[in-house]
DNA sequence: CATGAATGAGGTTTCATTCAT
DNA sequence: AATGAATGAAACCTCATTCAT
């Protein structure tokens, strides 16, 4: 890795750090210089402000999620347990990037301009990968074929982006996983009981 | 309503309204003031500091929404019903006030002191409103046995609340209850198909 | 006079000094404040910026100016007598307002925005004053008429901008009024010898 | 040229496009590093710091206006047509060489520790000649002998400065040289009608 | 000689909160 | 009770200058 780019990371890094304490809003480019051991103005030589230094952090995380779960995903027959899997990767990865999770999840999807940034492209492999093996669920009759696909996705999506941020905001004191399976189970049978 | 009362309110709703066009911080007393038509020394007059102020918007909305889920629920039998009920108002309510759906969904929820702040109970009343009738519906059979009903409550919020949010943040462009019985079907009967 | 219009005149009077020593951009609000004894916000309920106070200043100076000039051309007669007594009383009064001569003949003048700027037009009356006693002048024969009289005042006001910026530049250390009659002289009759 | 000769005066001709479009303080190295192709720490190696390269502008160009107006004025005789010549020289030169004009008479001029430069003793040749000329027409009856040859330089220079300022502040809209004969006929024979 | 990454001091501006009226 | 003028701390961002390569 040239300087630069190790001058870069390090400023992404406490990035992180410092906008999962604190909001965007209340997080401080000083602080932010600080712990990545740079000077406040060399922020600015790597990013126009702050606002599009906190836009860039998911564009390498994102990169990281996509490149891990195609390890993870490998070798794995049958659409079910590929969204299980994904599922079961979506949950470890925030687990294990809680401070990422905080920035993304608490603050970076409800930021006004998000949508408008160039970094918001950065979700589109990711976005899309689930919706493949969805499709592939529906052909192979694995997933009801009466459901809209993007629907579909946007059920497993929001139940998990809910379970990550209800986490959180717990104060990450509880285990993420911990119902993993159980959360699966209901999405792909329904809450409902027997008789009715 | 007394004069005091009503300059309460008027504070209230001028603030829902500024704090859903901008964020938490970038919204200022001096707007909110000017909205309600007082002077921004008022504003101190009746709520602590700007904090306490936001807080003390999902009060008075809280205790309307269980007050007229209260009267749409009357004389719905069957626990699934009740529920769908409930999806359906949840999906009304937020539709008819899209204001405050963004200071709650998208400023509130993620706000680092909310849950301390006295505020936060006033949510009691609802989200035992819900478990009461997954309770119901499991002791009749209506829904599993088998799933812890707090998992299960999580689950019917967290979708609803990702409907809400994602519908804010694509800029209330299209129709939040046009998905609405699909969802509840989903929800119902989970996501797979019937050859797996 | 009003408390906000004795805080507002220590603004701009206390921006006369400072702007007169430093140039625009080495001014500084801080030090602004500190010689008008007000908090460096204080300003920022006055002016919208920096920039508007600044531009604010001459406004009340060419009132004071045309003011004070009226009452010294009452009962003169002649339209030369008036130019003198007009060209006398500017000398005078940049001699006597030599921290205000600073910031507007060696900053405001050649400020980019300031002939957009709204404070522009306070120099309306002070233009159109000259401007009269020389049409006045040319149909009393006094003052040739085979000359434009724009670029007649040009030349007076141009001859007097320059005499001050030259005093001011080398630092007011001789008396600003030393050659004046020479000067007006030199005005009416030119630089011509009687041979050529 | 040499080489180092070149990267200097490439160097000072982008120092003055960019001198002449925002004022000194708003002026960067960056700027005119990235218009004269060079690094901006190479500007440091020819210049002590931002001031120095500023004022270091006048002296080349100074010595342009001598040579030529050297050239110009061969061959005329009679004091009065030389100094008509000088006057057309001055404004043809500074509308020919606009960004200079407004870098000199907008900026520099009025720089506060410009007469302090080195650079500054670059006019001397300049303000040297016009003088020359005045005391010849002084001596051969052409110019008044009962006036001050530096007041009569001063309302020259005066006029002529004002001129230029006049039309750069207006925005070069108009031909400076439109009135130039006019000019001097007012300035050899007064404004002075016959009757008074 | 030339480069350009890094520095860090310093200024403008905003805004929650107070308090005398 | 209501006002709104005044406060002053704090943050973003710029940019002249340096120095290791």
């Amino acid at each position: 890795m040239s300087k630069k780019t190790l001058t870069k990371s390090a400023i992404i890094q406490a990035a992180i750090e410092v906008f999962s304490r604190n909001n965007f809003s209340n997080s401080t480019i000083s602080e932010i210089a600080g712990k990545a051991k740079v000077a406040e103005g060399t922020i600015y030589k790597y990013f126009r402000n702050k606002e599009d230094l906190f836009f860039s952090i998911p564009v390498e995380k994102t990169k990281e999620f996509c490149r891990e779960l195609e390890l993870h995903s490998q070798g794995i027959d049958g659409s079910l347990n590929k969204v299980k899997k994904f599922i079961w990767y979506y949950l470890y990865f925030f687990k294990t990037n809680p401070k990422y999770a905080r920035t993304l999840m608490l603050e970076m999807r409800i930021s006004k301009n998000f949508a408008k940034h160039a970094a918001y492209r950065s979700f589109k492999p990711f976005t899309a990968g689930i919706l493949d093996i969805i499709q592939e669920g529906q052909r192979a009759g694995a997933i009801r074929k009466n459901a809209n696909v993007y629907l579909l996705r946007q059920m497993i999506l929001g139940v998990l982006e809910h379970m990550v941020t209800r986490w959180l905001l717990k104060g990450e004191k509880y285990d993420l996983m911990e119902h993993y399976i159980e959360v699966s189970e209901l999405l792909f049978h329904g809450i409902c009981g027997t008789k009715e």
